[in-house]
DNA sequence: TCTCTCATT
């Protein structure tokens, strides 16, 4: 076991008693960087350790003959390190300091330190495999375990190997996972920085509740009648909860006695489809004699920082997506956070000063919580990552050196569809389809769709689907607005189902003069944001079309060649019409539903392809088209021979 | 015969 060093980076055998910053730590720091090839960081909230130890890093000369990367899961956060960095160090941005997100590169030759997300340098790795201009990788929030983070994690272990001697890692992490990073890279040593956040009491329940909804409902009150000055922040699931909660918390808080009213409470609703100008309430005080309660999803354990929170009150419970290798399907359940959770939540009422966390559950149930959540290479589909590996020239994927192992059955899964797709050939090697698919920056599935659409003469529309299958949802339903949202998308309503309806919006979108967009889309009830990320990922997609030599070409008014396109990638979910209008997939022999959310809900096609199975109360088909069921054996003879029937 | 946690290339 490496040793555990805390405080001043001296050992600590217990205690840590010195609080200090990473300044005065930072030659032992160095000395100790230099000693080994990978480090382990563990760094508490305000240490420092993103943006002081590459400014160490540089100054010490570690960066000579190339540049320092500092990886991030999301980009708004490597955008706005980099700034301050940038600021600190007295220089422009974009100079020796610079940033590198999707659709955003800040950086130039000169650049010695790069913040980049983490999915921006796998897609470096997919390029340049010895990704060479760097000398010290750093991987920041690697306890976040996002996909991409955990790909990197082999990729750099595998690197320094190639590179003796030649590449500094440094794996920084919040948490205490440091001893299994540690123990995965034979990293010599674990350093801790001691952070400045505020200590934050934790309080349990005696008793669990039958309701968490109703719990914090009551917390909200009893805090609000009991407790001193200061903002209320409550995790929930999701929307619908946050819309149940806005309207109860005023109404019983006027029936309250002793309290001066609802007009003492400000409700402030975030979650991450609510459109922007409504979330930037949650940065704006309260009026005077006030207290600001906001309603959360997950968005605010990590990537929103609401000011002025004194008060968390935490249920337990997180939405979370998990991924069936057996199905192929998606859900999205209700599951309690694991224990690593419940300190990121309580530690958002510490920020600003002493704070309060409240955890309408006993202690007991917060000990038999699961210590971390599952790492997200176990909870998606694996096919992205089986065609990037191959790229890589892992010939082995299931004997790869993962952290955490996916399951074989999710690999396999993935490596079965890469070949139906023709991504890959019998002996598991990467076509010259592969390796366009590959290039593209989007699902496999979806990449598929593309170059099929070429070869059929639609790669005009095909590019525009597929842009808008990645982006978040187009149509925005408030409640109890489902009639006039209605109204309001006919015109572009296509019988066919959802993907050229999405085309038409689209179509109609950049009709539209750039400066009336937003309130083009806000009298239509659509998704600015989400149109306008389309419009980028399209044209992304459109310069790399171009340099794979794809001709773009339209099919003009004609369908078929789309809903073709769209059944050569999407054909493991094709589904067939039942006499109970629900459908059985061709695939699996499960049966579907058509999602409520859908252009064909209660349309019954004869056949359909779509590009989600969704299970929640039941499992649901999402964005979904009408195709002929004699296309189906000539989109993917091999997967549908013997399986189509008398179709 | 009624729904959408959060990120990312």
């Amino acid at each position: 076991m490496p040793e555990v060093i805390s405080g001043t980076v001296t050992k600590a055998s217990g205690d840590v008693t010195k609080r200090l910053p990473i300044a005065e730590t930072r030659n032992e720091l160095l000395q100790l960087i230099r000693a080994h090839d990978t480090t382990i960081l563990v760094g508490e909230t305000g240490s420092g350790k993103s943006t002081q130890l590459p400014q160490f890093l540089l100054q010490a000369g570690m960066a000579r003959g190339g540049c320092i990367a500092v990886t991030q899961p999301r980009r708004v956060a490597a955008i706005s390190v980099a700034r301050r960095v940038a600021q600190e160090m007295g220089v422009k941005l974009g100079s020796e300091v610079g940033y590198n997100v999707r659709f955003d590169d800040t950086s130039c030759p000169d650049t010695r330190i790069r913040y980049l997300t983490d999915g921006m340098l796998v897609r470096e790795a997919l390029v340049d495999p010895d990704l060479k201009r760097y000398k010290v990788i750093i991987l920041d929030e690697a306890h976040e375990r996002t996909l991409s983070t955990d790909i990197l994690f082999a990729i750099v272990k595998h690197l320094q190997v190639r590179r003796q001697k030649d590449l500094k890692v440094i794996v920084m992490s919040a948490t205490l996972d440091a001893a299994k990073f540690a123990d995965f890279f034979r990293a010599g040593k674990i350093v801790h920085i001691v952070g400045r956040q505020h200590p934050v009491q934790v309080l349990y329940l005696p008793e669990p509740v039958d309701s968490y909804l109703d719990a914090v409902l009551k917390a909200v009150l009893q805090i609000h009648a009991q407790q001193p000055a200061g903002d209320i922040l409550a995790f929930l699931t999701g929307q619908e909860e946050i819309d149940t909660l806005q309207r109860l918390i005023p109404e019983r808080a006027g029936q309250m006695s002793g309290l001066d009213g609802p007009e003492k409470l400000v409700i402030v609703p975030i979650f991450a489809a609510l459109p922007p100008e409504q979330q930037a309430r949650v940065f704006e005080d309260a009026p005077a004699g006030s207290r600001k309660v906001i309603l959360a999803t997950n968005i605010a354990e990590t990537s929103i920082t609401v000011p002025g929170v004194r008060y968390v009150v935490d249920p337990g419970f997180v939405k979370a997506r998990s991924y069936s290798s057996r199905t192929g399907a998606d859900s999205l359940q209700v599951v309690p956070i694991s224990k690593a959770q419940a300190r990121q939540r309580s530690g958002r009422a510490g920020r600003e000063g002493p704070g309060v966390a409240f955890r309408l559950y006993k202690e007991e149930t917060f000990q038999s919580l699961p210590a971390a959540t599952v790492p997200e290479i176990q909870r998606v589909s694996l096919t992205s990552l089986m065609l990037q590996l191959k790229q890589l020239n892992v010939q082995q994927p299931q004997n790869f050196d993962f952290m955490d192992k996916p399951s074989t059955s999710a690999m396999l899964r993935a490596l079965e569809l890469l070949l139906a797709l023709g991504a890959l050939d019998s002996e598991g090697t990467l076509t010259s389809l592969g390796r366009q698919m590959v290039r593209l920056p989007i699902e496999p599935v979806f990449a598929k769709v593309l170059l099929s659409g070429a070869e059929l003469g639609c790669s005009q529309e095909a590019l525009t689907i597929v842009a808008a299958a990645s982006t978040d949802p187009i149509f925005f339903t408030p409640r109890n607005k489902q009639d006039s949202a209605a109204q309001a998308w006919k015109p572009f309503f296509s019988s066919t189902g959802d993907h050229i309806t999405k085309l038409n919006v689209f179509k109609s979108f950049l009709e539209v003069r750039k400066p009336d967009r937003r309130r083009w889309c806000a009298e239509r009830m659509l998704n600015f944001r989400s149109l306008k990320k389309a419009v980028d990922i399209r044209a992304q997609l459109a310069q790399h079309l171009k340099q794979l030599k794809v001709p773009m070409v339209s099919c003009g008014s004609d369908t078929a060649p789309i809903q073709r396109a769209l059944l050569s990638g999407l054909f493991i979910n094709a589904a067939i019409l039942l006499p109970d209008n629900t459908y059985r997939l061709q695939a699996s022999s499960q049966t579907v539903s058509i999602h409520p959310s859908s252009v064909l809900h209660g349309r019954k096609p004869r056949c359909i392809v779509f590009d989600e199975l969704l299970r929640t109360t039941r499992r649901y088909a999402r964005n979904v088209t009408a195709v002929e069921p004699s296309w189906l054996p000539e989109a993917a003879p091999m997967y549908f021979h013997g399986k189509t029937g008398n179709v």
